[in-house]
DNA sequence: CTAATTGTATAGCCAAACTATCTATCCACC
DNA sequence: GGTGGATAGATAGTTTGGCTATACAATTAG
């Protein structure tokens, strides 16, 4: 185990947990984290089942089946029987769901702009990388699961 | 507003809230995000009113009383009489919440240490950079409040 | 066909988040 | 010194996201 991984990784989490705060207090609405983070999701997944949801997410299922009841009744989502298991949802992203993530998303550009404004184009870029990287392994992540 | 900033802004803090999850999980243990962010603000920016701890992890005040009294009872910070105000206490990391802020970022590593571990050295390093900025533009927003 | 596995809903519990309100303390001004 | 306004933190109440356990129906394996 590489200790300086270890610290980095420990200060990233740490970080991340904070930045996550201050975008839920930027916009200063009243949707949580969870709902952003599923739609979010689901925009780049495509539709899931609901425990593939929930994995992707990292949360448990019945979690998942609350969140997902709370915007099926925004109609922020749908969902959709699976055709090949009578047990099962397909859990899709609804236009409303997409139009509200976006307009999130800008809200958010809008609130966090000022703290990101005096970085160099180089400073974006490797915040750009960056964000790549963790991503990439957020996904490697799902497909082992 | 830069559209191109914008939506780095908003991948990033999509990404985020994906990795705050994933160490919640990766972990496995039942101590609160909340928990370990407070224990880090306190270690990096030293004893702090209980108001001003709020800000800091940009949470309202009375959740930051809640916070504090769960930490208390582990004690794992110390509430300490402000001595210029008697409204007012100072909390601090105490040394077994350190303790347990150490371990929990060492078993972190431990954890996702295999996702990265196909990083390059440059790789690692961009990272970090980006650790730090992200740092430094949440530490400016404190200033600001 | 039967038993084991799987997908999701339900139940119950806890903690983090919020707003509103209250009380005691502090500070500014007359 | 006294009064009014502001401030620090506790308390109350509500909502939602987290969890584990369990139930039930559908699917799969032997």
């Amino acid at each position: 185990m590489n200790s300086e991984l270890s610290e980095l990784l420990g200060d990233l989490v740490s970080v991340t947990h904070r930045l996550t705060r201050l975008a839920a207090q930027a916009t200063g609405d009243s949707t949580s984290p969870a709902a952003w983070r599923t739609l979010s999701v689901l925009t780049s997944s495509g539709p899931l089942r609901l425990g593939e949801l929930a994995t992707a997410n990292r949360v448990s299922q019945p979690t998942m089946t609350k969140i997902v009841a709370n915007l099926n009744e925004l109609e922020w989502i749908k969902r959709i029987a699976d055709t090949s298991d009578a047990r099962a949802w397909q859990i899709a992203i609804a236009p409303k769901g997409q139009n509200a993530l976006n307009d999130w998303r800008y809200r958010l550009g809008m609130a966090l702009e000022p703290l990101f404004a005096d970085l160099t184009t180089r400073e974006l870029s490797v915040l750009s990388e960056a964000t790549d990287l963790i991503g990439d392994r957020i996904d490697v992540q799902e497909l082992a699961a």
